[in-house]
DNA sequence: AACTCGGGGCG
DNA sequence: CGCCCAGAGTT
């Protein structure tokens, strides 16, 4: 770890370097042409763990859709899931709705100013707090995320463990020797710099603004950070479907919010036995997910008893869509593949 | 302090 | 195939 005897050394020409690489390098995306923090906001969340690329659509469908607090309060709760498909992490969606309600609420539908206004809001943290805060409040506390770690852990070549619990304390401090009076942008700075730089592989040191900083660089070792020890192993996990359709419709349900996709929708996973008749065909898919290895059974039942339908719907709590209305749901991932080949056949 | 939660892209 | 991404909530 790095000796920080010279604690009376100026950091901050670093910070100054990456707001003026920033001032030319920045991103031209499009929540960098506001300040509104609703949409600050709803991109923060948006892109927590998710790359730029990947959830750009999907934030500019939310923002078409509910382009401000209480349009978002007013909206049902599936609205907002089905906005959500296909991103990952649904309790996002589930705690932007309910914050939403919390600032009509409590906040008479004024976005809150202050650090630890928006702390309150449900599914704000830290992070995300400190990012609100300061690009749109003038705030003054550092968006500590993934890219704080990488940057600062690489300019003081620093081994502080990323994974451990006290790693976003150690590192905003860190950050408060290099952070100049224009927070807002250092942040935004750290993040794109941390993107198109100093990225996790392979990073770009030649084009870096503060490569002549850079402890890491100088030593050769950047891929030596930052030190992560703790790695999370994917563990198996077997689901069990039934795919019930008669006449262009099928049997789905809500999940609830205590596991994995939560409140998505899903197919029944029994019928009954006199159902088991009607099973035309299994199949079998595998689906890679960050923590979990699953393996999903489908069987397609084709009901040709109207009887039988009738007698398992009321005797369950299913409900029926249309494969045409099925897009107006939010289903996981390789359910979602399913229903788009099932309807080709 | 450790565990859990998606999906996609890249080397 | 392992790692990482504009992290937060729960236990």
């Amino acid at each position: 770890m790095l000796e920080r005897d010279n604690k009376s050394s100026d950091f901050l020409h670093i910070g100054n370097k990456l707001l003026n690489w920033y001032g030319k390098n920045a991103r031209d995306l499009p929540f960098r042409q506001t300040k509104d923090p609703y949409k600050i906001w709803i991109c923060e969340i948006v892109f927590q763990q998710t790359r730029i690329s990947q959830g750009l659509n999907h934030y500019n469908n939310f923002i078409k859709r509910f382009p401000d607090v209480k349009t978002l309060a007013d909206a049902e709760e599936n609205e907002v899931l089905l906005y959500w498909k296909g991103l990952g992490y649904y309790s996002r969606a589930i705690n932007i709705h309910k914050a939403s309600q919390q600032i009509m609420n409590d906040y008479h539908g004024v976005f809150p100013a202050d650090y630890e206004e928006i702390l309150k809001l449900k599914g704000v943290g830290k992070y995300t707090a400190a990012a609100v805060s300061s690009i749109c409040f003038g705030g003054r506390m550092p968006a500590v995320d993934g890219n704080f770690y990488r940057v600062l852990s690489r300019i003081f070549a620093d081994d502080f463990d990323i994974s451990s619990s006290r790693a976003f304390s150690y590192f905003s401090q860190l950050a408060g020797l290099v952070m100049p009076e224009n927070v807002g942008d250092f942040n935004q700075a750290m993040m794109d710099l941390g993107s198109e730089i100093c990225k996790p592989k392979n990073p770009l040191c030649g084009e870096c603004p503060v490569n002549d900083d850079c402890l890491a660089f100088s030593l050769d070792k950047t891929s030596d950070y930052p030190v992560k020890t703790k790695k999370v192993k994917a563990q198996d996990l077997a689901l069990k479907y039934y795919f019930v359709h008669r006449n262009g419709q099928f049997l789905i349900r809500q999940r609830k919010d205590d596991f994995i996709w939560k409140k998505l929708f899903e197919f029944p996973d029994t019928i009954s036995e006199d159902m088991e008749l009607f099973i035309r065909n299994v199949k079998t898919i595998t689906h890679k997910l960050t923590h979990k290895n699953l393996t999903i059974e489908i069987s397609n039942v084709e009901m040709d008893s109207e009887a039988v339908w009738d007698r398992f719907i009321a005797q369950n709590h299913y409900l029926i869509t249309d494969f045409e209305d099925s897009h107006d749901k939010s289903f996981p991932k390789p359910l979602e593949n399913y229903i788009q080949n099932a309807l080709k056949d």
